[in-house]
DNA sequence: CGCGCCGTTGATATTATTCAAGACCAGTGG
DNA sequence: CCACTGGTCTTGAATAATATCAACGGCGCG
């Protein structure tokens, strides 16, 4: 099964449900302060939505989109979470992404009109679509919408910098108090607790996304719990001590 | 001396050409197959030509942008080539861009109005300023316009996952093949020669580009060198045996 | 209940870094 | 013209960080 022919809806089987199901609207989406609608005037908001045409339904383990799908669309995160991992040609992974809600996937399909990645939900997930050729009409109309689009996309460079920041030049300890830290930051803007919260990765993801193997990610978890920094069950974190945390990821 | 006061122009030293002075034109520019103007016709080029401000001169060192500088502007080099770095917190830095004529910088400040990286001359280089809101209402105007900077942040950000790939998870050699590929690619692309170039990086830069040391870097030249892959001296750089390099980089 | 995936931990191997010394090269001033 | 200097590059030896290999325990799910 090809994953090229030409569609606007993602590669899954998952249920999409149309519009006339809806009932929630941007503007009383508990994500809207973090998403496309940031700093939109209600009528502005309106216009947005009246693109949004569907959204999807993902199961664990479902594709958003998938590695050189056609590009048609972006993503907005209702609820659950999602990884983007790039490929090697040696079938190799990296997940260059965690997405909860709130976040904008998709970005990646921009110039080239496909997908450079995939798209994977790592639990029960929800999306709106975002047709991107409409979303492009409405915001030369809106100039403070086509302004919301740019602040995104320079929040996805700033975050891919700081990414390669980590990679580049932190050592593995460093690595896993920022990505902790990082985590702590996200839910906090997103109302839950900033200092208990659920990883939706295995520690091999997690590897995955910091650079590192497995069993290093577990034995840092084991050794931040020896020295008192977090409590760890499997993925249930808490955050115990997060000033020492903050210094050993060198963040403010 | 700060570098948060707000000025349009980069905080530098350098001569800043008036548009009086100027005798090129994007359309007669050669890096307009790469640049912003691609795909456009010729009267959206003038429209696109008319809002470039100026044109910034730097030596070799010089700034185009500061860390934490306001952002008002997007920088295309004309010639030359600039490296972007990051800095973290403990006074680390890591190189997050090797940039040459035709690309466009300054776009991670666009969601916070500041720029949250350095921009640093490697050579002489020449860019050209365009005004970020003048951009932004010209691209409402010219749909044309409005889809190559999407086009131009897209690429953007495909490249940084690509170097999210490379940093976390090639090893060494992968690494230095991989970047020797793509410079080679890069060349080609601007009608130089794709087999021989000279690097505008120290060993350093180029470590801290692909997350390696110095000496790592160097002792890798050497090895490449004698297994017949390229010949190095100094800077200068050509590529032997293309084939097995793009094998080592598993790049297809 | 058993199977498969996930996570932990130990021993060992590998890779890249660190430390150190010296060569090279271009620019500078005597 | 030459010595001097600072920055860059190379190379070797020792060391540290992380990966690999391997074994096992636990948990969830069919």
């Amino acid at each position: 099964m090809s994953t090229l022919e030409p569609r606007t809806i993602p590669q899954t089987s998952s249920k999409v449900i149309s519009i006339g199901e809806l009932r929630a609207h941007c503007s009383n989406c508990s994500m809207r302060e973090l998403c496309l609608p940031f700093g939109l005037a209600s009528s502005e908001v309106d216009q947005l939505y009246s693109i949004i045409g569907s959204r999807v339904k993902l199961k664990k383990g479902e594709p958003l989109f998938r590695n050189g799908a056609p590009f048609a669309a972006l993503y907005a995160i209702r609820l659950g979470s999602i990884k983007t991992t790039m490929l090697s040609d040696d079938g190799r992974e990296q997940i260059a992404g965690y997405h909860m809600p709130g976040d904008i996937l998709g970005l990646d399909g921009m110039s080239t009109n496909r997908h450079e990645c995939e798209a994977i939900a790592l639990e029960d997930t929800e999306a709106c679509v975002i047709p991107f050729e409409r979303l492009e009409e409405i915001s030369r109309k809106v100039p403070a919408l086509q302004h919301s689009l740019h602040r995104v996309l320079g929040r996805e460079i700033g975050h891919d910098h700081r990414q390669l920041l980590l990679l580049g030049s932190m050592r593995a300890e460093e690595r896993l108090a920022a990505f902790l830290l990082n985590l702590s930051e996200r839910y906090k803007c997103r109302g839950y607790s900033s200092t208990e919260f659920v990883l939706r990765m295995t520690r091999e993801e997690i590897g995955s996304f910091l650079g590192l193997k497995l069993e290093t990610v577990s034995r840092l978890f084991s050794r931040f719990q020896e020295e008192g920094l977090v409590q760890v069950q499997g993925r249930a974190v808490k955050i115990v001590d997060l000033p020492t945390l903050k210094q050993l990821a060198s963040v403010r």
